[in-house]
DNA sequence: CTAACATTCCCCCTTAAGGGGGTAGTGCAT
DNA sequence: ATGCACTACCCCCTTAAGGGGGAATGTTAG
């Protein structure tokens, strides 16, 4: 049995890993966190579990942020990074600050089983997949949206502006924001201009 | 009897202006719009005034956009373009693009009166004062909130983050939104990263 | 001294946003 | 042909955002 927590800022990513992992009688999924904060209370609290399963971006403190004070309790706790949008220099970051690996939130439940499992046996074990070719995650439509949002319409106005309705816009800012791992319209802006998206 | 009409997508900057320059008796402020789009229909369906005092930076088409618009029906129409943040090479593009004027919203009414009036007897004249330090614009404490709206954050995140109120924190994006000129955190944070308030 | 500004906090109110579903048609891949 | 991404649209719901005021500090630049 291999002990792991779950810490994502998004319910639907952080219950729908929760019970993809404890469908796998191999893992006990110890305690699902919401940030970063609440999980390293629960670790200072109750121990480090095996694995602890991490996104990259969350409000307030980070993945990297996270990884750094937890290595200071617990040099030896094991943290795979999870990205909504992998990306190579932040896996390279994420080796050299010790993270347990670092791969996409889309990877396919088999490999992220069998990458928890090696980062569980082997000490030295850095698991990564592969790559968003960076920009252009989004698709054209989620771009038009995104810079109309970033230009103060909100979504009746987007959608008069598109010729759609405002609940198409509603789901058109919905895949964005997953996309970008963002939980509002305002960080979604930010992530797109940090990303290259949007430029200033 | 100087006829204006005032566009501008704060109710309450373009109401404010209106009561204040129709309680000086020379100024008939013949209508008030929230958009360009909305100001370009009422000229041409009935004249254009004297002149035209606009935002420069709305939703959808901006002032230099109406100015264009606006010149290919009435070439010599005079607009004074008003700015919320004034920045030197704006007001310089101003007078290249034929605007009539670039001033500041927070100028005081006495110049802003004097230069409606210069700009209404002289097709020529082009009206200006003095410009923002440009960056900076922002307030230690705007800043704090501003970061940490780009970051995800609400309210309530903020607050606790900030150790203030959740009403401070509404105080603040309101005093930080109407600086930039903006009519939501999307568009702040859009805004910041342009000015270079926020860094990608 | 006194404006101006920043800061803190309170109230009212309406509307928009976001979470969490679902259906359905297209077109492009394997 | 079966899946997958993209697109468009619909419903439910709760909570947050923003408009529009006000009041009370404290600091600082004229």
């Amino acid at each position: 049995m291999i002990t792991t927590i779950i810490v994502d800022d998004h319910p639907m990513v952080r219950d729908g890993l929760a019970v993809m992992l404890s469908a796998r009688r191999i893992f006990d999924v110890v305690q699902v966190c919401g940030d970063a904060e609440e999980a390293i209370a629960y670790i200072r609290k109750n121990g480090c579990p095996d694995v602890v399963l991490s996104d990259v971006r969350m409000p307030g403190m980070d993945g990297f942020a996270m990884i750094a004070k937890l290595h200071r309790f617990y040099p030896d706790a094991r943290v795979l990074l999870l990205a909504g949008m992998p990306l190579r220099e932040e896996s390279e970051r994420a080796k050299a600050d010790g993270a347990a690996g670092y791969m996409s939130k889309s990877a396919d439940m088999d490999r992220l089983s069998q990458a928890i499992q090696e980062i569980a046996e082997d000490p030295a074990f850095f698991a990564e997949d592969s790559f968003m070719p960076s920009p252009s995650i989004l698709s054209p439509r989620e771009l038009d949206v995104l810079k109309l949002l970033a230009n103060g319409f909100q979504r009746e106005g987007i959608a008069a502006k598109l010729g759609i309705s405002p609940e198409t816009v509603k789901s058109r800012i919905k895949t964005l924001m997953l996309k970008l791992d963002v939980s509002n319209a305002a960080q979604a802006v930010s992530r797109a201009y940090e990303l290259g998206i949007l430029r200033a």
